[in-house]
DNA sequence: TCAGTGATTAGG
DNA sequence: CTAATCACTGAG
């Protein structure tokens, strides 16, 4: 007797594309848990990992931005339209992962501080091989790094940004801090 | 709790 | 040029 092969439905995952980067950070931020960073490397070796704690940093307003200091050489990619990577080095030892969101000249970015496996903004960095090489690095279309869609509706809870006590009480207590 | 580490920035 | 600052981590 003869049986169809049993096919096996894997979800399709999509990558994001730009419409989901414009919008505004505090949009972005608890959309991206949940979501897959998948990254290639060198090897060709594609990694992916879910997204589990992320931060939002909003505008020139807010103290806690590095925008709040104005148009640097750092902060430049961050007055992009959303998608880009923003990429800096702290503390003499960590890359930061930031993703660019919001429109053209509304500097906003996303710190994602932990995947699933994986805690802290500076050892996800190591983990994933992050470093100055992707400053400014498109999600939308780079070959080595990108983020894709999951079916899944996280549940996330949402408290103060981390590391951030600098900015003054009103922007050290807002609630942007998004984590599963 | 606290030292390590070096890019970035503002200010002179 | 100088010095302060810093979206952190790991050891104790």
């Amino acid at each position: 007797m003869t049986e169809k092969p049993h096919i096996r439905t894997v979800p399709e995952l999509m990558r994001l594309e730009r419409e989901f980067f414009t919008r505004d950070v505090l949009d972005v931020a608890p959309g991206l848990l949940s979501k897959m960073l998948a990254i290639k490397s060198i090897n060709g070796n594609i990694r992916k990992y879910y997204i589990s704690e992320t931060e939002a940093y909003r505008g020139s307003d807010d103290k806690a931005c590095h925008a709040c200091r104005g148009r640097t050489p750092r902060t430049e990619i961050m007055y992009h339209e959303g998608g880009r990577l923003y990429v800096y080095f702290v503390y003499g030892m960590y890359w930061m992962l930031n993703i660019v969101t919001g429109t053209e000249n509304n500097p906003q970015a996303v710190l994602i501080r932990s995947l699933e496996n994986c805690t802290g903004p500076g050892r996800i960095t190591r983990l994933l091989g992050i470093d100055k090489s992707f400053y400014g690095e498109d999600l939308v279309t780079s070959d080595r790094i990108w983020i894709e869609d999951s079916s899944i509706t996280p549940v996330y809870m949402a408290g103060p940004r981390i590391g951030v006590d600098y900015a003054g009480e009103f922007w050290k207590n807002k609630p942007w801090r998004y984590y599963l």
